[in-house]
DNA sequence: AGTTATCCTGAGAGACTAAG
DNA sequence: CTTAGTCTCTCAGGATAACT
């Protein structure tokens, strides 16, 4: 699709002048297309200026098509929600709408966004009774009661049980101070860390599934949770995963369309990718596309944060005290799950899907 | 010698736009 | 409405110069 790969010489281009006639007559026509013979002899006097004569033609065709382009591109604009949350004028930071806990500690970046969700903050980690006990650490997020936005748990401070005997945990937001600490609900809004996802690991990203999105507003920019209403899934170029996912905000039911680096997948998802990975080492052959081969700095820049975010935050509860509770926020689909304890029957995780 | 400032370059990502 | 090529902006990192 789309044009035809440039053999050596430069693309078509439409000069200001052309661009300028044609938005009159396209005012003039209020937004409709004209008709034909305007068309056409739009193309003829494009053709015939001082700018193209005897080296290019302007054909009814692509005069046509820019029509086609403007009158959409048009109506675009203004069919955008006034107020709905879309990109804004915040500054482009962006490498990506990375959480916190995500940039490596060497590399701090400018405050992305309003929300104070910017800071370089290794998050709480619990060693988890997995495979590698000795590498492997759970991390937390919890959802605050003040926006319904997720963030991730950078200490757990202290702990208590309701009259209705569920555990509380007080902790501290990574990159917030202590005026934002908060009591959450082990079992409603507590749970495994979301997983931000790799390129190639778009794959394990499906409708239907719960994922945090990160929602960004004029005033702020969160991780909301979300479901995946549909995927759409396109060639992988040199920039990584180029698919597009419409999602639905859980909190606003409000629905966008998402490429994969605002997406965050939950942990239960892993085994998807080692079945994936299980059947193409099986098959020894290259998978096609997606996913395809993340490039060496995306992988790099992956493993940075994920060594990052590994190290253990000082705590003033112990992680083992929580880790008990906690535990149970792995869902039970989750290959990982070996940690998963015999306490609960239902889950944080679930209890959040609600 | 060590630190800081400036310039240059390449990569990455979003926006724009012609075309299917 | 989507796709894909191109443009443009931003940022990180390296090289070099200027300064202490």
């Amino acid at each position: 699709m789309g044009r035809p790969p440039s053999n050596g010489g430069p693309a078509f281009r439409f000069t200001q002048t052309e661009v300028a006639d044609m938005e009159t007559v396209l005012q003039e026509h209020h937004n409709q297309m004209p008709a034909r013979e305007i068309l056409e002899s739009l193309a003829e006097k494009f053709s015939e200026s001082t700018e193209r004569k005897g080296r290019t033609i302007v054909q009814f065709k692509q005069v046509w098509n820019w029509f086609q382009n403007r009158r959409y591109a048009i109506r675009a604009k203004s069919s955008k929600v006034p107020g709905k949350l879309n990109v804004t004028s915040m500054p482009r930071d962006d490498s990506n709408p990375v959480r916190n806990v995500l940039q490596p500690v060497a590399a701090p970046m400018p405050p992305p966004m309003a929300a104070p969700m910017s800071t370089a903050m290794p998050a709480t980690t619990v060693p988890v009774a997995t495979r590698h006990m000795s590498e492997s650490f759970m991390e937390f997020e919890a959802k605050s009661s003040r926006d319904g936005a997720c963030y991730d748990v950078a200490t757990f401070l202290a702990h208590r049980y309701m009259e209705t005997g569920d555990p509380e945990v007080q902790v501290r937001f990574a990159g917030f101070g202590p005026e934002e600490d908060e009591w959450v609900k082990v079992r409603k809004h507590l749970r495994q860390r979301s997983l931000p996802c790799e390129a190639s690991e778009c794959v394990a990203v499906l409708p239907g599934d719960l994922i945090l999105c990160f929602q960004e507003g004029k005033d702020q920019a969160l991780y909301f949770d979300a479901h995946v209403l549909d995927a759409q899934r396109r060639r992988h170029d040199v920039r990584g995963c180029r698919c597009r996912f419409l999602v639905r905000y859980d909190h606003d039911q409000s629905e966008e369309i998402v490429p994969l680096r605002k997406v965050c997948r939950r942990p239960e998802t892993d085994y998807r990718l080692q079945q994936l990975h299980a059947s193409s080492n099986t098959e020894q052959k290259p998978s096609t596309n997606p996913p395809t081969a993340t490039t060496p700095t995306e992988t790099m820049q992956k493993q940075q944060n994920r060594d990052v975010s590994r190290t253990p935050a000082p705590v003033g509860v112990s992680h083992a005290n929580v880790f008990s509770i906690a535990a149970q926020t792995a869902n039970p689909e989750s290959k990982n799950a070996a940690f998963t304890t015999t306490i609960a029957t239902s889950t944080p995780a679930q209890n959040m899907q609600e």
